[in-house]
DNA sequence: TATTTATATATCAAACTGATATATGCGTAA
DNA sequence: TTACGCATATATCAGTTTGATATATAAATA
């Protein structure tokens, strides 16, 4: 148990809340954890099934609306393998911006193409911003009725303090660039 | 040449402003892209030879105060190669903080667990921070010297902005779950 | 009715990490 | 002076993950 997979943690984690399709991990992945954490169908099914194999999830063979699906249930075993991991330090956290290696490396072909880049990231991010702000909001307001709640907005929070730090340095960046 | 790898582009980028050993590459990685990328020995090397392989760069093997070292320069080839990656639009910039993942899933084993891994990140940031300053005093004061002197300064300023923004939300953080 | 989108799972080559192995030189503390 | 640890320098590989591709059905939409 002393070596922890991050796939496992995470998927355990989402299951922590609520049994799930390896479809539905993916769609929360994407849409939750979006911003900080990322994983490929690739990774997801092949987890599930060594999770099972392990004893850390039970399966739920089921047929809904003529499609087959396979819902995942977390086991008492699979909680305390999470609780084990989630009280172990960090090992790493990683920010891995395509932008800032081509802005690094942008004198070797000029401002033009570096400020698009640029322009493309600040419309990203605009574009995601909203969303952030939307549940910083309504995760304040429903705070109290879950403890988990606050948990959810630590991250949010972070997202929508960081996005906006971004949209700042990009008014920056493109003044140091035309300047 | 419409798939560039990634790691082709981090090394060609850094030998387009000068020839390098495999150990001075990774080096490089690890102090002046270390906030925003890394790489490993295991795709460093490898990569070299393909590069070489390709013709994107050539090798001089030397013996240096007794060790043995190839020192890799880049070709005009290599450098065409670089530009043309330059100019492609993004494809992927990701955050992958462990330190959110168990802050979000922080419900299940409590704020005292949770508060550390905070208390933890908030000491590395602020260790890591007083470099990024003194390189973008640094690079303010030598901005006009060079060209590519303002490109690095995107990229640190970028790094200091960020990282003063995550100690903020810290002392948030802890406030969310101490109160 | 036809086409696209969403649901649902599976597989695999290619890429990359993290660990491990090997060998030399250089500084320093016993 | 000699033993130890650290920096330099390269190489390899199992294990992990991505990104693409494949398959099939239901639901929505044009």
């Amino acid at each position: 148990m002393a070596n922890e997979k991050k796939m496992d943690c995470v998927i355990l984690g989402l299951l922590s809340h609520e049994s799930l399709t390896g479809y539905e991990i993916k769609k929360r992945i994407d849409t939750t954890l979006k911003f900080f954490w990322s994983a490929s169908f690739g990774s997801i099914y092949p987890t599930l099934n060594s999770l099972d194999q392990d004893g850390l999830v039970t399966k739920l063979e089921i047929t809904d609306k003529g499609r087959d699906k396979v819902i995942y249930t977390i086991t008492d075993a699979g909680r305390e393998y999470l609780k084990q991991w989630l009280v172990l330090p960090v090992t790493k956290d990683e920010l891995r911006y395509e932008t800032l290696l081509k802005l690094f490396f942008g004198s070797e072909i000029g401002p033009k193409v570096t400020i698009g880049h640029i322009l493309d990231f600040e419309t990203k991010i605009k574009c995601e911003l909203p969303y952030l702000e939307g549940a910083v909001r309504e995760l304040k307001k429903i705070q109290k009725e879950e403890e988990a709640h606050s948990y959810y907005l630590l991250t949010a929070l972070f997202g929508e303090k960081v996005y906006k730090t971004y949209i700042e340095w990009c008014e920056e960046a493109k003044k140091i660039l035309e300047g």
